[in-house]
DNA sequence: CTCTCTTGAGACGTTTCTGTACCATCCGAA
DNA sequence: TTCGGATGGTACAGAAACGTCTCAAGAGAG
């Protein structure tokens, strides 16, 4: 027996799979799925034994993508922490995942289960976005889904700009929550 | 004679495929060039006679979308007024302009004239972004690219963040622009 | 070693979209 | 009315991608 194997087929060509799939819809977001067979080194006939058809691997990639979020913010979230920090904290994660995920943006997945993940995300943000709010970090007056949609947009966007060179690593997390607490305005010290 | 039809095929179907074209591909990107010419109330073959293949469409489209855009700011630039009155001028000349060219976001355009459209316009947007920063309603320290990025965000933001209802269309420039210059902490009057 | 399972390679048929060509029709201008 | 140009419908062929299937080879477990 083989109880280590059990549950599926090794993981190595599935694996080589979606790495491949990642890297290449990277750059390339409607490269072919003989393109992927191609670039994983796995002929198209396995691919197709691994998933069955293109949308079922950007499913795949798509809540890889939410789970690796999930951790990576997990990881850094510090639960005594003030909002603020935890905001911070979160850019900090979430931005370099771009690199990996950014493809996934505009490709549409309609498979609810996974938009549904990515909702309940959203969700989660905009309760980190209430507690901003009750610490007076932001102003009670703005609507919530607005500040969701912002944060939303400043991880991608500070992704992109980093990914262009445009502005440093560094910078990038702090640049983010400097713009969306204090908007980029002449710095006044609160 | 028909001087007024000489320069070209009538406008009446042309017109009614761009149309149908941003009216369709901003529900369906994918949809197909039969599927335009359905919707346009035209032949597929009438389609290929005004429109080579789906790119050159496409391309026809993204300058229809550069021009109105510049047509629009245009209407509302006053010369004479702040680089704040400005920036408040053209969120709220360009977010509606969202409803009709949000496609072109995801599209990719190769042709080079037309991206070198889009160029010129985030240029003018930098030399705004260089007013705002001489008269003081933006940060000297922050990057230019960086505060250039986060305007192009927030108008496909704000749009967004209307289509669906989730704020006033009337508040979208405003939001905008506050989000953009204070950031969305508590208000401190300047 | 043997057996089982996965894999790679490729053939095959199907679907979908594309680009072109042809022809009858319709409309406006002369 | 007559004529030219634009149109609609349709047929056609080609390309590209997809999904399935088969078969031989290889690797690892026992």
């Amino acid at each position: 027996m083989r109880p280590a194997l059990k549950p599926g087929p090794r993981p190595t060509a599935r694996d080589a799979i979606i790495d491949a799939a990642i890297r290449l819809w990277s750059r390339n977001p409607g490269a072919t799925f003989s393109e992927v067979a191609l670039h994983a080194g796995v002929g198209r006939a396995t691919l197709h034994r691994h998933f069955r058809n293109r949308d079922e691997l950007l499913t795949v990639l798509a809540e890889i993508c939410i789970e690796e979020t999930n951790d990576a913010v997990a990881a850094t979230l510090d639960e005594g922490a003030s909002a603020r920090r935890q905001l911070r904290g979160m850019f900090e994660a979430v931005i370099p995942l771009g690199d990996r995920y950014s493809f996934l943006y505009r490709a549409d997945i309609g498979d609810e289960h996974t938009t549904a993940g990515y909702r309940r995300q959203l969700e989660r943000v905009a309760t980190l976005v209430g507690r901003l709010k009750s610490e007076g970090a932001v102003a009670a007056d703005v609507p919530t889904a607005w500040v969701v949609a912002q944060i939303d947009q400043l991880i991608w966007s500070a992704w992109n700009e980093v990914a262009s060179g445009r502005i440093a690593a560094a910078d990038a997390a702090d640049l983010a929550a400097r713009t969306l607490l204090h908007g980029l305005g002449k710095e006044e010290q609160p």
